[in-house]
DNA sequence: AATTTGACATATA
DNA sequence: CTATATGCCAAAT
């Protein structure tokens, strides 16, 4: 693995409960500002065996746009048990529940 | 090894 | 707001 996806994989796993994130952010942080869809890989490859909170990951605009219906079902009705506010227009609120993350380089691996 | 593929982002019109 | 285009990089095939 590479430091990147070394990185991904922590901070999605520190993302608090009623807190998301987005592809973006993440990639960000991890190193690569442009790599938002390696989290993508990332989430849907690992998440099954590191057990990920990838309910938690949205995209920048705060709207799910998971393929599978039942996913993005279950990430809302998962969120909103957690706490995330959700507006009307089923979005995430962001303002209140993005998670913004600031990374020291050494505290991660 | 080479090519395709993604739970996407950002820019531009 | 929608639509189209382009970049991006690692994992999967």
């Amino acid at each position: 693995m590479n430091p990147f996806t070394e990185k991904a994989i922590q901070i999605i796993k520190s993302i608090p409960q009623g807190k998301v994130m987005t592809y973006g952010q993440i990639a960000k942080v991890a190193g690569s500002p442009r790599g938002a869809r390696q989290v993508v890989r990332v989430l849907h490859s690992m998440s099954a065996n590191y057990n990920l909170p990838w309910h938690r990951v949205i995209n920048a605009k705060g709207e799910i746009v998971i393929a599978d219906e039942e996913s993005a079902y279950s990430q809302k009705a998962m969120l909103k048990e957690e706490g995330v506010k959700f507006l009307a227009n089923g979005r995430v609120d962001l303002k209140e529940s993005r998670y913004d993350l600031n990374v020291a380089e050494e505290d991660w691996i």
